[in-house]
DNA sequence: CTTCATGCGTAGCAACGCTACTTGTCAGAC
DNA sequence: GTCTGACAAGTAGCGTTGCTACGCATGAAG
């Protein structure tokens, strides 16, 4: 998928790729990839700055390690960062709706119950 | 809601808007308002540049009218608009599937029913 | 020894929507 | 008579955000 549209969402994602546990960037990436069955493919250069503007807020912190020789950099949800998560799903559902009274075939989307 | 997130979807729903019938752009800003609850209220300087640049790919055509010595540009639907906007749904409901994967609470939305 | 997967990172670009502003008519208030 | 506010269109410039295209380094495999 054009992943041009994520615009705005994808501080979402990663921090919901992360409310499972902490991961490195790469790994991060990796997951993206694997629980949207292959559709989001996003690259170091999207992943990377986006955590560190998800740290720069507080959102996530990151701790380095070595692995292998190879340096990680290991990020977490902090508690600042499960509420913007919260806040972030909320703002999922309102844009859904909305957008769906548009896009949506007839019929209240039923992902909004009650 | 915050419309910044309307970043990539914005056109598919002016073309949403526009399938039920043509209006000018004073008018579909209204109309966005009404469908969306008072949700989306966008500017005109969103909705001016959009039209245009839907006019320029072809998905939608003017005409210029006056109504109480008040010009008016009317938009309509063309055969290619009307393409777009069932390449538009279609995007949207895989981006919805795809992101509500992160987002959503699990279970399958069924919103993407079969 | 070279290639590939792992792993981090930046610089510069392009797209898109927003803010703030301008121009103009008409209706109604004062 | 004037002035405010709804109607109606538009542009210029900005900021955010994700992407492309790089660079650097290690370890394993061929």
């Amino acid at each position: 998928m054009k992943a041009q549209e994520l615009h705005g969402h994808l501080d979402a994602l990663l921090l919901a790729v992360l409310e499972q546990g902490a991961l490195h960037g790469y790994a991060i990436i990796e997951a993206l990839r694997a629980r949207s069955d292959g559709n989001l493919d996003l690259p170091t250069g999207t992943i990377y700055p986006a955590l560190r503007r998800l740290e720069r807020a507080g959102h996530v912190a990151s701790t380095w390690s070595t692995v292998n020789g190879r340096e990680r950099r290991t990020y977490q949800l902090t508690d600042d960062g499960r509420r913007a998560l919260a806040g972030e799903r909320a703002g999922w559902r309102e844009f859904r709706t909305t957008v769906g009274q548009f896009l949506d075939p007839a019929g209240p989307p039923p992902g909004t119950p009650a």
